[in-house]
Formats: structure tokens, C-alpha cells, sequence
DNA sequence: TCGAGAAAATGATGCTCCTT
DNA sequence: AAGGAGCATCATTTTCTCGA
């Protein structure tokens, strides 16, 4: 095999798994483990990598603004949910919302098995960068950040400040991960952030999240493209977003609007794999999203 | 600005060793 | 002996830098 092409994004091993994902997509598409995201999160979106110490870390989208205030640690350390984990959680948490219409939401019975409810593997060893330590610090980083949406507009400012889950028992006890029963961890989320996810759920394919869980640019882009291609053809019309609005939106850390251009087209090319009705067209100054079928069947 | 590419960070994998 | 935590290492993604 020649190791050539590495700008090709759908080069190398992990191509495989998303390739298997994409088959499974496009021939059982009546299988789809349904998913949601909630609006608000699919136009602003989490850090990618860690913000380090700041006192406050943001991302705007037009007139909606949505902030996080870190959890702080007894160190007086700003502990930021960043990556693709707490975006897995947060698909799991709306989900749940959703479906079991409750604000007490039980994580499973085991840790093994809510890992892979999420989408995570329980067989990927311990350590620090093990998914199971990376799990627990995310989760709490999550659930304890403060979470602010603003919507400004010219003579009015409306927000909204919440905890993703102000109450919650967190069992981390792995020698007993594995029993069912001993693990009796649930949290009850926020009243504000269960009546906001749960306001207008944007349906999604869990086996697409889980072939692009390496990349949380991926998985935002994702969720913002069902979104937006759902709007769009209930409009009947096409979206043109300029890649400047997109940058501010879910990619504010790439300092160079460049860069950010490149990585989306590399992830649109993984995107329209695992969502092959999607419609899309790049230009120099925008991206266009066409009317296109949904990835999910309307559930009516 | 633009392209190339290195560096740093995050995510995945597979092995060893320890506990049970 | 089985299974999981810890670790080393590899792969991919994200961020930064440099020079035209």
C-alpha cells in the first residue's frame, strides 16, 4: 500500500469504521437508533480542546450567544468540558429528556453499560486517557459548568443562566462497575436546561455519532447540518451560511478562518458518508445547504 | 493572504501486570 | 484464569508558525 494521499480524509484505518458505519446507514436506514440534540446546542457549540484557566469562554451565533462558566475545582483550576465526550453526553442527556419526558435521569445500571449508551468503549483500558477516567472528569465538568444563553437583540437582551444538572450521586466505584445494581448514579437536570432542550429536539442517527465521535467538529457539524437541512426544506429553500458566521459558531479556536475552512470540508467529506441524502455545495464565501430529505424519518 | 508543515492535544489500541 | 487498570505507543485532529 503506497502512504501517499494523507490530505485525503478518507484514507487510512479509521476510514474502515466509518465506511461501515455509512453502509449500515444507507442499507438499513429503517434501523436507526434515534437520537437528539437540542437546538440551541446545535447552533453554539462546546470548546474542542481544553480553554484553560478563563474566567469565561463563549461562542456567538448572530443574535445567540451561548457562554460557559467553568465548574472550579478546590485548586481554583477552570475545569471546562471540552471534545467529543461531553458532546456525547449531552446527545445521551437530550435524549433521555426527551424520550422519558422526566428531569431525573438514571445512568443506567452499570458504568460499563452507560459507556456504551453513550457511545463510548468500557474496553479501553484504564489510565489517564483511558475512556473511563476521561468520562469521569467530563461528566462533572458538564454537569457542573454554568451554562448561559443570550439572545441579543437592538433594544432587548434576553438569557438564560443554568446548571446542566444542579442535583446529581455519581457512583465511581470501578471495582464494582461491572455489577448491575451497585451502580445507582442519576442526576436531575436543571429545570431551565430540561425545558430548553426539550423545546425543539433535532432528531439524529446515533450510529452516525459514533463513526465520527473522533472528531467533535464532526459531530457539530453534524448535528448542525440535520438541523439546518430540516429547516431548509421545510422552507423550501436552500441555506447559504457564510463561512464566517459558521467560524463564530463552532469553531471560534482556529484562529485562521483558513484553517477552519479546510478541516469542514475535510469533515463534510465524513459527513455526507454517514448522511447520504444531504444536499450541500461550498463556495469560496459560504456553504450551502439544499432542501434534502432528513437523516431521520419524521417520527409522525 | 496563502500554502506547507511542524507541534501539541486528543482519541484509539494493545500489551503487561495486578487483583480477584 | 479472567478481567480490568495502568501504561506505552500509535493515529488523528487541532493549533501554531514560518516564509514566500
Amino acid at each position: 500500500m503506497p502512504r501517499k494521499m494523507k490530505e485525503d480524509a478518507l484514507e487510512g484505518s479509521y476510514a474502515d469504521k466509518l465506511i461501515d458505519a455509512a453502509v449500515d446507514i444507507r442499507m438499513n436506514p429503517e434501523a436507526v437508533e434515534r437520537s437528539y440534540m437540542a437546538r440551541q446546542l446545535v447552533q453554539c457549540t462546546l470548546p474542542h480542546s481544553d480553554p484553560g484557566n478563563l474566567m469565561r469562554w463563549s461562542r456567538t451565533n448572530g443574535h445567540l450567544t451561548l457562554a460557559i462558566r467553568p465548574y472550579v475545582d478546590e485548586h481554583n483550576k477552570a475545569l471546562y468540558p471540552y471534545g467529543s465526550i461531553p458532546r456525547l453526553l449531552l446527545f445521551w442527556l437530550v435524549t433521555e429528556a426527551t424520550q422519558k419526558k422526566s428531569r431525573h435521569i438514571r445512568l443506567g445500571n452499570s458504568l460499563d453499560g452507560f459507556m456504551r449508551e453513550i457511545g463510548l468503549n468500557p474496553r479501553t483500558g484504564g489510565g489517564k486517557r483511558g475512556d473511563a477516567a476521561r468520562l469521569h472528569s467530563q461528566m462533572e465538568r458538564l454537569f457542573r459548568a454554568i451554562i448561559t444563553f443570550e439572545d441579543r437583540r437592538e433594544w432587548s437582551k434576553s438569557y438564560v443562566d443554568m446548571q446542566i444538572a444542579p442535583k446529581g450521586t455519581l457512583w465511581w466505584d470501578p471495582a464494582k462497575s461491572h455489577q448491575d445494581n451497585l451502580w445507582e448514579s442519576w442526576v436531575e437536570l436543571g429545570e431551565e436546561f430540561f425545558a430548553a432542550i426539550t423545546a425543539a429536539p433535532v432528531p439524529i442517527d446515533m450510529r452516525a455519532l459514533r463513526a465520527l465521535k473522533r472528531s467533535p467538529l464532526a459531530l457539530d457539524l453534524y448535528a448542525w447540518l440535520t438541523h439546518t437541512a430540516f429547516s431548509a426544506t421545510r422552507k423550501r429553500e436552500s441555506r447559504i451560511i457564510p463561512w464566517e458566521g459558521l467560524h463564530g459558531q463552532m469553531g471560534a479556536e482556529y484562529a485562521q478562518l483558513r484553517d477552519f475552512k479546510i478541516k469542514v470540508n475535510m469533515a463534510l467529506k465524513k459527513i455526507q458518508l454517514v448522511y447520504p441524502t444531504l444536499k450541500l455545495e461550498t463556495t469560496g464565501a459560504a456553504l450551502i445547504v439544499h432542501p434534502s430529505p432528513t437523516a431521520i424519518a419524521s417520527k409522525s
